[in-house]
DNA sequence: AACTATTTATAAGA
DNA sequence: TTCTTATAAATAGTT
């Protein structure tokens, strides 16, 4: 036998340098985790506090996965319109208004359709904080071509839609001229 | 500071369940608390996995907090016009991200000048539902008449006090509002 | 804001 | 992918 003494130090979890996965199969599960216990988090955090958040995140392998209390729609929404302040009228942004809504209106009949089909295939997750929350788990592997197809059009065409209706507008209107550039981002 | 031989019980963190906390105190240190975890497990998942995410949340006092890797608006944007490339050539979102930080502004000052003025007169609303829930129906659903009245008013005033910042800051420039969209990008 | 006893999250391995 | 387990990290209540 060779001697293997070496190494077996620990079976649990080791201290990690928070870096670039190389493994791709390493990499895959690890966002798995971490999203879950992500989600997990917010859902706490928004009970607790009665805060409102919304999380959009794409997988590693592109994969749309959201969270949001009450809803991931709702928030953005709220974030992107600034409803606070909802007399200082922005001309620009009513016209996107419009497909925003088109827009919603579709991502939610996908999602209801997507999670009608989960339920029915004893795949619907139990929602541990009740109504109110909304996991959007619709990873498309769950999905069989068909039904991807669907979506993907579904999703491109009202992309199209709204490209279109950004271009127009951009026409006649002047932005400032700096984007945010990359890397972390948050405010607090 | 006191000759204590009793005071023996657990100083660290107790399970606790998860719900509503009463205290309003307690509640702004909670969330911040969870704010500043979540927002720093998404960054490590982030870097780890190479996923994108953007996170927006509305503090129980009305605040906004995002982040974002690259960076919410980023993703945002890409998301609403469907490119799957870092930059954009629809920009719709770089008006919005000075409007949005404007916004963020006047409503962190603002609530910080409600928090201090309520803890000055020492006429902080006790309510277990805080102040500024503006946006949580869920909780509306089980207060009765008294605190669903000051649950409007406090919000009302909430709303102007913002309004009226944003207005007052907004004036002599024009910014576009925001809009948002979901769509699919391929990371790694 | 700092402290710490605990609870929770999770990296590897199976 | 799900479970296990040792350990790292987050955090509730206090000061």
């Amino acid at each position: 036998m060779e001697n293997n003494k070496e190494k077996k130090e620990s079976k649990g979890q080791r201290k990690i340098e928070i870096k670039k996965i190389s493994k791709k199969s390493s990499l895959y599960v690890t966002f798995s985790k971490r999203r879950q216990g992500l989600f997990n988090k917010a859902g706490e955090c928004c009970v607790q506090s009665g805060a409102e958040m919304a999380i959009i995140t794409f997988s590693p392998g592109g994969k749309p996965f959201t969270f949001g209390h009450p809803s991931a729609d709702a928030i953005l929404n709220r974030h992107l319109t600034g409803n606070t302040s909802g007399e200082s009228s922005t001309n620009i942004l009513e016209g996107c208004s419009h497909y925003y809504e088109l827009y919603n209106k579709s991502a939610a009949d996908l999602e209801a359709e997507t999670l009608k089909r989960e339920e029915e295939t004893g795949k619907a997750k139990a929602n541990k904080f009740g109504e109110g929350f909304w996991w959007d788990e619709q990873s498309i592997e769950g999905l069989d071509l068909e039904e991807l197809n669907q979506y993907v059009e579904s999703m491109e065409g009202l992309r199209k839609l709204v490209a279109l209706k950004v271009d127009e507008m951009e026409k006649g209107s002047e932005f400032p001229s700096n984007f945010l550039g990359h890397g972390f981002k948050s405010t607090a």
